[in-house]
DNA sequence: GATTGGGAGCGTCATTTGCG
DNA sequence: CGCAAATGACGCTCCCAATC
């Protein structure tokens, strides 16, 4: 899967979708989601009316995104940045869009539920640390994050590219814990046993097993036969989950280069603005 | 060549997640 | 709610480079 993804976030035409791509296409021309980013820059109070001449020239593709269906909403205080969800390396417990408030107290704590939070002002039910706990809530699978990007059937393209592997399935190997004795062992209705047993690489597992006649030890064949197969599916299911996350990673990756690009390009496109701000200014 | 430390990959178990 | 799949965590092995 080398080169999977493309530095500009897009994914190649065999690989998997990269989940972040479309938060980062800046020109987004086949993408769904019409709104990739929107920021709401605020110029100074002090010339509200100063004519600025865009660097950005009509036909230019900007880092800074515009919607012509997005309304913009004036905001009593601070600026407001609306990030799309769904793309976004940040996760929430709600809603489709964050909103994150930027305020100029240092002690304020940036909130992704919607509203900031200092220190002193918050309640019991809504202090910093309640509020940090549920910012690190579990961060969704990555089967969800390609089904809520629509890249589950891309997910299953690549289970198809494997035909037949089921049936590779094998249970010839017999298991390779010895029948240890009972003591402690508990003894269920059906005549089995259940003991602890431990693996061979760390970690245990309950089994059953049953006596016979002699007394020997002994695991019944079809309780063998649901350990291989669900040790067997385990085994692959670990390896593909092995495989999605490295993709994950470098998915994540990718972005991180996408966004210092974006960095970088904003930077110097605000630097612009000054300069003419400023020209502007002493005429 | 022997030793050592780190990284990568694997198998397994326990737990969480998602779906019917 | 139950079950299967997905994933985190743990321990193990193998490989490779650095050091002695």
């Amino acid at each position: 899967m080398d080169g999977m993804v493309e530095e500009n976030g897009t994914s190649g035409g065999a690989g998997v979708a990269d989940p972040l791509a479309n938060a980062s296409s800046s020109a987004g021309a086949s993408t769904p989601h019409v709104v990739t980013s929107i920021v709401q820059l605020t110029l100074p109070a002090q010339a509200p009316s100063a004519q600025v001449q865009s660097v950005i020239q009509p036909n230019q593709q900007s880092v800074i995104q515009t919607a012509s269906n997005i309304q913009s909403v004036q905001l009593p205080k601070g600026n407001v940045i609306l990030v799309s969800k769904p793309s976004s390396v940040i996760h929430t417990t709600q809603g489709t869009l964050q909103t994150l408030q930027i305020k100029p107290e240092p002690n304020t704590l940036v909130s992704t539920q919607g509203q900031s939070c200092s220190d002193e002002s918050c309640s019991d039910d809504e202090s910093p640390k309640r509020k940090y706990r549920e910012m690190l809530t579990r961060r969704p699978s990555y089967r969800k994050i390609l089904n809520d990007l629509g890249g589950a059937e891309i997910a299953e393209n690549r289970m198809g590219s494997k035909p037949g592997c089921e049936n590779e399935v094998s249970l010839s190997s017999p298991l390779s814990f010895a029948p240890v004795i009972p003591a402690g062992a508990l003894q269920t209705e059906s005549g089995l046993h259940t003991l602890a047993v431990s693996g061979a690489a760390g970690g245990g597992a309950i089994v059953q097993y049953a006596t016979n006649q002699d007394g020997q030890f002994y695991v019944p064949e079809d309780q063998t036969r649901k350990r291989e197969l669900r040790l067997l599916k385990n085994r692959e299911a670990a390896r593909e989950c092995r495989r999605k996350k490295k993709e994950y990673i470098k998915c994540l990756e990718n972005r991180v280069a996408v966004l210092e690009n974006q960095n970088k390009a904003l930077i110097e496109e605000l630097k612009s603005l000054k300069e003419l701000y400023c020209q502007q200014k002493t005429e």
